[in-house]
DNA sequence: CTGTCATTTTAATAATCGTTTAACAATTGA
DNA sequence: TCAATTGTTAAACGATTATTAAAATGACAG
């Protein structure tokens, strides 16, 4: 269970649109991750403005780093994410989460949308 | 679907202690909602820091206030936290989803996780 | 080595945010 | 109406944050 500090850092790094982008970007290309160089080209972020981010969302456990000669591959840390996902869920409605049902289909074993077709913006 | 900058705005309500705690104890609280007081007494807030919060969430959507007599009622908006949850786990792993699993049990109607103990901190 | 590529760090600036205090509504019951 | 209760608003202050440009690091190919 993380503690509310680590959800707030969390919550703070995801709470600005270049890093939310970034996330998003890294939560589609999953565990394996891309390069700093795509992530702002896809992005047009300065090469900059994107280290100073991933420093914060990395700092805040979202992503890791894994340096491959030159390049420095970023993914998502989908335990993070869940372990955000699931402290704000927690104990909703007093037990009897059927009350705040959202009529979209979810997948079971982890609570992502089961979208067939991929997209970002 | 939600727009990113409905997302930020309900991400940086959440990224604060005091409006993490609020949003929580309304989470467990269901549509009913509680008093604004009763949300002071439970977190130890002064009255007029706790409608600084307020604001700040229903601004962002996540909250509905009702009022009834002197006191006001506020509830979770669980519509704007699903979708909020929704669009941080679009499309992850390329529509593979299972590469992001968390062993957890959740709910498959709206990804909440299971859990039988309601308990806050 | 030397130069180039990929990324990070530093420093500076402007903008935003959280808390407190005090004063201000709105509702209700005597 | 008067006073008590419930909650909101406004102003002021210190603290944090995002962006830019420039310099610096680290890795590799020739």
């Amino acid at each position: 269970m993380m503690k509310s500090a680590e959800v707030v850092k969390a919550l703070s790094a995801l709470a600005q649109a270049t890093r939310l982008a970034i996330f998003r970007l890294l939560v589609v290309c999953g565990p394996e991750g891309i390069t700093a160089g795509q992530v702002a080209e896809k992005l047009g972020v300065s090469p900059a403005n994107l280290s100073f981010h991933f420093k914060t969302l990395s700092h805040a456990g979202l992503i890791v780093a894994r340096q491959d000669g030159r390049f420095v591959y970023y993914a998502a840390n989908f335990a993070v994410m869940n372990g955000m996902l699931a402290y704000l869920t927690e104990n909703c409605c007093e037990g009897n989460p059927d009350a705040c049902v959202d009529p979209k289909v979810l997948n079971p074993k982890n609570g992502c949308p089961q979208s067939t077709q991929i997209k970002l913006d």
